[in-house]
DNA sequence: TCTCCCTATGACAACGGTAACATAAAGAGC
DNA sequence: GCTCTTTATGTTACCGTTGTCATAGGGAGA
């Protein structure tokens, strides 16, 4: 295996020289650089991350510390996560966790001993827990949060999920649609939270009443959604769509409709919220909400490789038109 | 932080010994281990791993390299190969990659220069390449291998997925189908090949005839499984039974029966492989066969950290019945 | 009883980097 | 031209562990 004395070597520098040069600290004149780097790509010198975090410097690992929720969510954020980590030259470490364990800390204790990871990533429900994120904070890591705020800004990483629902609402009422339910999402959850905001303000800013008895809460879970959907399809006055805050919920949803023999998108609208593979899948297939989850992965790196960047803006949401809305009937 | 060398002074040892006992080495008296174990508890002492590393041990660092086929299928390995790795105090790197990647092999070659992981995680299509498993195996790094056959068969984690398409198969002939539709999978998946056996098999041992017009190529994906089945229900003699070498084919499978206006199962019965969370979702829910994906993932690792534990079996494969089959009409 | 070997333990170097400090050379200000 | 900074580079200690080798003591075999 070839080291730094070995680049030091062929370039005629001290080690220190190397050093500085591939960790791109000033001092060093730009053609004993290129020197260094030419001596490096010559023998292919890889650093040994091993030695570099002993002595003090990055460990070049980023922890990603879930509790998964959907694969499909989790998956994606670690595509875009590891992709950007190999750009620089890191590397993402998996943790998935029961986020109801009460030694969560003392775990991510371990981690900061044992391996010392540059940076966690904390997606939700983890990255809502306002007190665990605070208490890892002061361990001294940094910290990227994926879709949740709280404390410093400049580590959250977020599509605007107000604005998504917005969106999605738009298209709804731009199809005539004048009735519709939402079904919330777990209560707990920011974004749901969010998604809701979403559905209110549409309707308040077309001049439509907000009807209570329009709302259903859900849990996320398919069984929630189909049990809010048949209390929303019971109504005395039917609405013509249903939003549903997650995909899972939405076939709920799919399922109530059926069991009312309601054709959809015919008789029922349906929307859903995330873009997991099924909702493709599905028949009819959902109109949904996709966020760029590998982008948010790769952010949330970012986030922790180079903290002082730019803050990052809300990163941009899709919508995904499918066969599951329709104009309402009559 | 406290270090080796605080456990050592509160033993009243030498670090080594403290390392001796901490690495389970032996000639080190059960009374002093005793003690540098209660002294390391006392101190809450974890090691730093960057500095194990470094002296020429264990990074305790598993790497699982893959090309994600599935999320569900990735996420249930990761979830069974992490908490095992906690458990034995190692961490896992996850590296998403490209299979068609030109240059994968040096990115291992990198993996090992920098961070050298203790083995390397190999799943399907990955696992299935022997060449590359080769080369990997050459640059030294120890490798379990996640439902494949080649080489060392120490290394390999599987379940008997031909049993399990036999399982399922009895299952058909049980309810009393004879004219039983296969959608093959991938032609290069190992797996593939091996579920197509099981159904030759079943078919030959209950006596009836292998017709080659009941098998169709499919590719894994959606599209493919539903013209598949369209081509076999398409037949004069239709099947009476679907079985598709996984779940997302079977969903083709079950928009094809839609197509043709048969009901499922009353008219058609189908069958899945993987057990996707799509297939319980779907309507009418599909009958499947569950991997052990968690285990596998343990196993995995198990492999990679005592590789000369006893060759692990077969893990068992579960039948999972859900609405998706009845006996054939008349 | 005397080797010889094995067990139990410690001292110390080594791993491959980075940090702190030292130093030489080059500019800046007067 | 002379001091005072600043820039460019090197020297050396050090990070926390494991490997190598040395050594003392105890038991087995002759």
């Amino acid at each position: 295996m070839t080291t730094i004395k070995d680049v030091a070597e062929r370039a005629g520098v001290s080690i220190k020289t190397v050093s500085r040069v591939l960790n791109e600290e000033p001092h060093v004149r730009a053609q004993v650089k290129e020197r260094v780097l030419e001596a490096a790509r010559e023998l292919d010198y890889k650093p040994n991350r091993a030695a570099s975090r002993l002595a003090g410097g990055r460990s070049f690992l980023i922890a990603h510390l879930y509790d998964n929720p959907n694969p499909s969510y989790i998956s994606a954020l670690h595509i875009g996560a590891a992709r950007r980590c190999r750009e620089l030259g890191y590397h993402l470490v998996v943790e998935p966790v029961n986020s109801q364990d009460k030694d969560l800390l003392g775990l991510v204790r371990r981690l900061f001993a044992t391996i010392a990871p540059d940076g966690i990533l904390l997606s939700p429900p983890l990255s809502e827990n306002t007190e665990f994120v605070e208490s890892v904070r002061q361990l001294g890591g940094r910290i990227a949060l994926i879709s949740a705020t709280h404390g410093d800004e400049w580590t959250h990483i977020s599509t605007d999920e107000r604005g998504a629902s917005k969106a999605i609402m738009a298209h709804l009422l731009g199809l005539g649609h004048r009735r519709i339910g939402f079904v919330r999402g777990h209560p707990q959850h920011f974004g749901a939270t969010l998604r809701y905001d979403g559905y209110c303000q549409s309707l308040v800013e077309a001049g439509l009443a907000l009807e209570p008895a329009l709302v259903a809460q859900g849990y996320f879970d398919l069984q929630s959604g189909l049990e809010a959907t048949r209390s929303l399809l019971a109504l005395p006055q039917r609405p013509t769509a249903i939003f549903a805050s997650n995909d899972e919920m939405a076939v709920g949803a799919l399922m109530a409709a059926r069991e009312f023999g309601l054709n959809v998108p015919e008789d029922l609208s349906i929307i859903g919220f995330d873009d997991t593979p099924m909702s493709r899948l599905i028949s009819p297939a959902l109109t949904t909400v996709r966020q760029p989850l590998e982008a948010m992965g790769a952010a949330g790196v970012e986030t922790i490789v180079s903290p002082d960047k730019a803050p990052g803006d809300y990163l941009d949401f899709e919508i995904i038109l499918r066969d599951s809305c329709a104009p309402p009937r009559g």
